[in-house]
DNA sequence: AAGCGGGGCAACCGCGTAATC
DNA sequence: TGATTACGCGGTTGCCCCGCT
């Protein structure tokens, strides 16, 4: 035979809020042992109280417990949660771990009442932490007029709202790839994450075809970059790598979660560039840096970008 | 002033794991 | 060693409060 029987199967244990009473017989009994809890299963009897032990620790952990912090949540704490939970995934009980006075039950209401919400106001998926893919904004145009790059470039107009460099970036980069059928930006795909290149295999691969592929992004991203971030995720969570804020118990411990975001693409000059200029429209960012590329390009004609497009007209989505 | 809806949070539920017999 | 169950955790629910109409 195993252990006896939990008390939380009994008809008659009360369950809803605590009331003052028993909040006080919860605390009197653990005090008069110092702190320490035994068995949570026999608690409740022996502090006279007819609730389940299962109950009595959660009160007790989520908030009787004299260490617990009040109050909210700064943003420090913020962003080290934030920043946990890139690394560690809904691991609440261990994230609390990192946060003092903080309980998990806490710390996973703030995350789903605010942070989560706010992530996603910025357009970052608060699972995964990476920006949500351009596509889940143009998909609706792009739906309402396949293959057409004047329909592509009035969908990219309504992006003003698009509020990182990273993501002006990668909606360019759908765009070229909507109207190539994803062949020569997979490239510049590429630079965003090496893994891209084995999930598309391009048709016609510009990193391949074009010296210096990747200086000619940078370009072109910096020419992205006129666009100034209302609120850069990725630049705050890049803070937390200059912050000793994860705590690491020992050597074999995770990285902390800073080295889990993946490494901007854009010299600083970029980022900096994003904070001086001011906000423009998205299709005269599109019709500027497609002007602007023919000068970065040295094998293609100047024309090629743009028949790129034209040719567009031509090619199945 | 009353009704309604949304947000916030405390508490419960259910499951996986560890502990115990 | 297998059966049983407490414990701990993450997910979910439901109540309360507040702002809006």
């Amino acid at each position: 035979m195993g252990r006896s029987p939990c008390c939380c199967h009994d008809a008659g244990v009360k369950k809803g809020p605590w009331t003052e009473e028993e909040d006080r017989a919860l605390v009197e009994h653990i005090q008069r042992h110092g702190g320490h809890v035994g068995s949570w299963r026999n608690l409740p009897k022996a502090a006279g109280l007819n609730r389940c032990g299962k109950s009595c620790r959660l009160r007790w952990t989520n908030y009787l417990r004299p260490d617990i912090k009040r109050g909210n949540f700064t943003a420090d704490e913020e962003r080290l949660i934030i920043a946990l939970h890139a690394e560690l995934g809904n691991k609440w009980s261990t994230i609390a771990t990192h946060l003092d006075g903080r309980t998990d039950n806490e710390i996973k209401n703030y995350w789903n009442t605010h942070i989560r919400k706010k992530l996603l106001r910025m357009g970052v998926d608060p699972v995964t932490h990476q920006r949500l893919p351009p596509d889940d904004v143009l998909g609706g145009a792009l739906a309402a007029a396949p293959g057409l790059p004047e329909a592509l470039l009035s969908a990219a107009a309504s992006l003003g709202g698009l509020n990182s460099v990273l993501m002006q970036a990668q909606t360019l980069q759908l765009l070229l790839q909507a109207v190539n059928g994803g062949a020569a930006s997979a490239g510049l795909m590429a630079s965003f994450s090496p893994a891209v290149d084995n999930a598309m295999p391009p048709l016609l691969n510009a990193s391949s075809i074009v010296p210096n592929f990747q200086d000619q992004q940078m370009n072109l991203l910096a020419h992205a970059a006129n666009y100034r971030p209302a609120d850069d995720y990725l630049s705050n969570l890049a803070s937390f790598a200059e912050q000793d804020v994860v705590r690491q118990p020992n050597a074999s411990a995770p990285a902390p979660a800073a080295a889990l975001v993946p490494a901007s693409p854009f010299p600083q000059e970029v980022a900096a560039a994003a904070d001086r200029r001011p906000v423009q429209g998205f299709s005269d960012l599109l019709s500027e840096a497609i002007d602007q590329v023919p000068s970065m390009c040295s094998l293609e004609d100047e024309h090629f970008w743009k028949d790129l497009l034209a040719e567009s007209n031509h090619l199945p989505l």
